[in-house]
DNA sequence: CATGAATGAGTTTTCATTCAT
DNA sequence: AATGAATGAAAACTCATTCAT
């Protein structure tokens, strides 16, 4: 991995940020875990909370991008569900530190740059909404208010990230089966 | 409202932590809201960490005591859950700045404290498991793990605090109506 | 001991300024030890440096008195030192709280009222001064500097107050002759 | 004076609980008297506890060091108590402000750190008990309590604090034998 | 006599950020 | 690139004292 100076230290920041929180974690706690001086840290960043933007931004970006690329690749709404919610799983369970800093942390951004978090997150859960609309539309799916649908299925996806433990009895592909099946039943017609 | 000035304080802060955050509101901010000095504050309350732990604790508590009622009062399983979920909702979005704080603050406690609401939120969804348990006992509802389950509707239910607005188009009944007709599909034997 | 509470007020400050110190001690610590609100002693006492000064002005007053007593009393100069030493022994020990709070706290004192007792304390000293130039002026005691021989005897006895503990194997009066037999050695002619 | 930093906080500190007390300097205080700002200073500090710690550590170390060197000197034990004298006043006379904190301010320590002191305390003690148990193991000395002995020659010495000034009469050396004087009188026996 | 609410100045400490070297 | 000294604003909390009831 040879990772860059900056990438590791959003990885230390992803990390201590995940264990203790944005406003617990101080500058020299990230400089501590990169083997840096507090100064030094502005070389690479620009404050504190840019390298929280640029985390959560990378964060929902990675999201948005797995979901285009399934809306592009599968041909019914069902199986753009399906591949949605494994994705989704893909991406929270194995980036689960950085998921929670998008999830838990974004809202202490300043006001404009939440607003960009706020957006992207947008974007995404219109993405799901267009799945939602084209299963109704082709009578794949019931129900009359997409995005009500899609808000459902995706609170219960996030929400993996504040109970999620590695050490459980089910793999993480064995979980995103069984909340596929719940909420596909949920949404299929039949 | 001739509330005590436990309870405006109380009021204030969860207000204020809702708007800011519990790290970006000072002790100062909520002096300032109920119109007393900072110092004075400290009649009511012994530290603002506990001022927090005393409103999650109240919050989630409220869900509780709910839920144990409807599970006395309730007779079938399916009753049940469609009775917790409009008792959740009606909780969630009626009393939205608790929750929110319950649900997006309460990590920012002390360890020692924070395992009080983790203990609690536990608990709580332990009911869920205990009606869905029922439910596929009595062959009312599908499915094998129960504890997944519940985290799928609980979270689903739960994310409600991150976009429900009041000036939506549909009534909080009609989304709790949505989510719960939603959910059960997802659960019942047919 | 129908005290009134003036003096119960007195004690309690007593005993807390020599557990925690005077700045470690608050006002609510005091009022606490003899049940009343912190506001309610106001009606006993003017504030609690006063008190302070009041302990401190009883204490060395204490002091003083005893010994002029033993002047006008005891005949020889070797006679008055040696019930000197034996009834500063008597102090000391037998108010041991009270002589701790003179001798390490009084020093808290705002300068004007500090002066007050450093007087006092400058008063007590030259009654020890008289006494031993008495006794040199008689040729009981040897000596050019009566001041340093006062000093060095009040200091040995005055640092009592920081070792003495009640479960020792000396009584206090084994104590008391103990220091006297090593004072008078130092200052009389042979 | 080109010392470094700490050395000069710890010189101001020194400087500045010898006039008015640990309890009475306020970390501004010390910032105001080295030109640095409040939280500089917690550059080179870790608390205003700490810093009391480390000057009443090496004000006590440095008494112990200058004493076990005597008694590796000294040959009887008449040499090494009056070395152990005079070098004594070297110190509290040479060192009156570190000395002072040391003797006055150290208690306002939290337990914890107290009692580092007080154990180096006792060491310090134990020292001049075995110069005195040695002169009564050799006859050179009387008494049969070495440890009062100690208490007493200890006690009129470092009261010494609490009434030197530079402009006395006596110079520290003058005063040093003086004292000497008077306690070897009360050991030595004849 | 007693209360307890309220004050307001004070405390120690933290911390993101800057910058000369 | 890296340091580490320095800043200055802000934080939570304490406390002696006052006073209306």
């Amino acid at each position: 991995m040879a990772t860059n100076k900056y990438d590791e230290i959003a990885q230390a920041a992803i990390t201590l940020f995940n264990r203790k929180g944005y406003h617990a974690t101080s500058v020299q706690d990230i400089a501590d875990e990169v083997g840096l001086q507090k100064g030094s840290l502005y070389h690479y960043i620009n404050s504190k909370e840019e390298l929280l933007l640029e985390i959560a931004t990378k964060s929902i970006n990675g999201f948005c991008r797995e979901l285009e690329a399934v809306c592009e690749q599968a041909s019914t709404a069902q199986e753009k569900l399906e591949r949605a919610i494994y994705h989704h799983f893909d991406i929270v369970i194995g980036h689960l530190e950085m998921t929670t800093v998008l999830l838990r942390e974004a809202f202490f951004l300043s006001d404009d740059q939440h607003k960009l978090i706020k957006d992207a997150n947008d974007r995404y859960l219109n993405l799901w909404v267009q799945i939602i609309q084209e299963g109704i539309d082709t009578h794949e799916f019931r129900g009359e208010d997409p995005r009500l649908t899609a808000l459902s299925i995706l609170g219960s996806c996030n929400w993996v990230y504040r109970w999620y433990k590695a050490d459980g009895k089910k793999s993480p592909q064995e979980i995103a089966r069984y909340f596929c099946d719940l909420h596909l039943l949920g949404v299929l017609n039949r």
